[in-house]
DNA sequence: AAAACGGGGAT
DNA sequence: ATCCCAGTTTT
C-alpha cells in the first residue's frame, strides 16, 4: 500500500518493492520503527476514550464525517456538531439530498465552512458514481472534493482497514519527538519522509487501530504544550525522552506573522418585521453566510458616514443613522475586526439590489450567521 | 511555498 | 496575547 504523495499532491508514499530490511529512513532506526506499534496499541486498547461517538462505527460515512470536522478542529468542540450532522444526515444518500443551505446551517460556528460545502457536493458525487459508498480505493477518495491526503489516508484505514498512513498534526508531532525530527514539519518533503516512516511503523499492525492510536497518544500524551513522558508507552522508544531536556521543544514552529485590524461600520435597518440582509459571495471567507450590510471603515469619514456609504453601495439603499447598537470585536484567522453596529432607517421600503434581502424576523434561526452578526442581533433585540 | 480559511481552549 | 488544533485548496 502506498500513500505518499510529492511535493503537493499526495498519493501516500510510493516505495517501490523495498522489502522491510531496505526501508531507509535516515537516521530513523528501522529497529525502532518495529518495535513500537505493539506497546502503541495495547496503550489505546487500554486507555483510549471509547465515548467518542466516531470511535463506536467504522461506517466510512460516519468516519468520513468525524475526521472532516476534526480537521484544525478540537474534539471537544465537533462532537455535538457530529451528533447533529448525523441525525440531520443520517446516511451519505441524505447528505447528498439535502439542500446546501441546511448543510451549512448544521456547520454553523464550527468554522472552516468550505467543508461543509465539500461535504455536500463529495456526497453528490458519490452517490451519483459510486451509489452511495465512499469508494474503498484512496485515489477515487483524494478526487473527492474536500479529501487531502489525511482524510483519505483516515478512512482508507480507520473505516476501511487498509494501510494507509494518516498523517496529523497529531502524528506528526509524535514523529518530530521520537526521532528528533528537527526539519519544518510543514514542507512537502518532511511530510513525504514523515508519511513514509509512518506507513513502516504500522506494518503488521491493525491498520485502523494503528491509525487511532498514534493520534490518540499524541492527543492525550505526546501534546504540544507538555507531554506527559512518564505516562507514554513508546517512551522507551522516544529520542527526545532519552536526550532532551525537554521534548516539547519539538517539533520547530515558525514565528507567525502579525494579523491586521480593520474597523467596520454595519446597519441594522428593521421595516415592517423584517430585516435587510446580505448573503456573502460563493467563496471566500464566511461564503454564503449572511450578515448585515457595511464595509470596512473608509478613510477621512466617521464611522457613521462609512455606515452609510457602505450601506448604500451594498443595498443600493439611502439610510439615516438613528442609534448606535454596540461594538463587537473578532479575530479571524488573518486579521481582527471592529465592528460597530447602528439601527439605521430609511424613507419607503425599496427593493435593495445585490445579494441583499429582507428576511422575515422569524426566518433569521434558518439562516447560517457568524458570531458578529449574531453579535450584533442579540445586541439589537436586546436594546429594542 | 505561502496564503486563505473559523472558532475555541489552553497557557 | 499567542499557539494550535484528527488539513485542504487556491494562488
Ligand atoms: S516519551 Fe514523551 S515525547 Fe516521547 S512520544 Fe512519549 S510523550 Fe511524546
Amino acid at each position: 500500500m502506498k500513500n505518499i504523495e510529492n511535493g503537493g499532491t499526495n498519493s501516500n508514499v510510493k516505495s517501490g518493492s523495498r522489502t522491510d530490511s531496505a526501508v531507509d529512513f535516515g537516521h530513523v532506526s528501522v529497529k525502532k520503527v518495529n518495535s513500537m506499534a505493539r506497546p502503541l496499541i495495547e496503550w489505546f486498547l487500554g486507555c483510549q476514550r471509547k465515548h467518542l461517538p466516531w470511535r463506536k462505527t467504522k461506517d466510512p460515512y460516519r468516519i468520513w464525517i468525524s475526521e472532516l470536522m476534526l480537521q484544525q478542529t478540537r474534539v471537544e468542540q465537533a462532537i455535538p456538531y457530529y451528533r447533529r450532522f448525523l441525525k440531520a444526515f443520517p446516511t451519505l444518500p441524505r447528505l447528498a439530498m439535502a439542500n446546501q443551505s441546511a448543510v451549512l446551517k448544521v456547520w454553523e460556528g464550527l468554522g472552516y465552512y468550505r467543508r461543509a460545502k465539500y461535504a455536500h457536493e463529495a456526497a453528490r458525487i458519490v452517490l451519483k458514481d459510486y451509489r452511495g459508498k465512499l469508494p474503498n480505493n484512496y485515489d477515487d477518495l483524494r478526487a473527492l472534493p474536500g479529501f487531502g491526503p489525511y482524510t483519505a489516508a483516515a478512512v482508507m484505514s480507520i473505516a476501511y482497514g487498509k494501510p494507509y498512513a494518516a498523517l496529523d498534526g497529531n502524528a506528526s508531532r509524535v514523529l518530530s519527538r521520537l526521532f528528533i525530527l528537527q526539519e519544518d514539519p510543514t514542507t512537502a518533503d518532511a511530510k513525504r519522509r514523515r508519511t513514509e516512516i509512518l506507513q513502516g511503523m504500522m506494518r503488521g499492525s491493525d491498520p485502523s487501530t494503528f491509525t487511532q492510536a498514534l493520534i490518540e497518544l499524541g492527543a492525550l500524551l505526546c501534546s504540544p504544550r507538555s507531554p506527559r513522558c512518564s505516562e507514554c508507552p513508546i517512551q522507551e522508544s522516544c529520542s527526545a525522552f532519552r536526550y532532551l531536556p525537554d521534548p516539547a521543544v519539538l517539533p520547530i514552529r515558525k514565528e507567525r506573522k502579525k494579523k491586521p485590524h480593520y474597523n467596520v461600520s454595519a446597519g441594522i435597518l428593521e421595516r415592517d418585521g423584517r430585516i435587510l440582509l446580505k448573503k456573502r459571495p460563493n467563496t471566500g471567507l464566511l461564503a454564503n453566510f449572511w450578515e448585515f450590510p457595511g464595509g470596512k471603515q473608509l478613510a477621512n469619514r466617521s464611522r457613521e458616514e462609512t455606515c452609510r456609504i457602505r450601506f448604500k453601495s451594498e443595498t443600493g439603499i439611502e439610510i439615516r443613522i438613528t442609534d448606535k447598537i454596540c461594538v463587537v470585536k473578532h479575530e479571524f484567522t488573518h486579521f481582527r475586526i471592529t465592528v460597530h453596529f447602528y439601527t439605521v432607517a430609511c424613507q419607503k421600503s425599496p427593493s435593495p439590489k445585490g445579494t441583499a434581502r429582507w428576511i422575515r424576523k422569524g426566518s433569521l434561526k434558518r439562516l447560517p450567521f457568524n458570531l458578529v452578526s449574531k453579535a450584533g442581533l442579540e445586541a439589537y433585540e436586546r436594546k429594542k
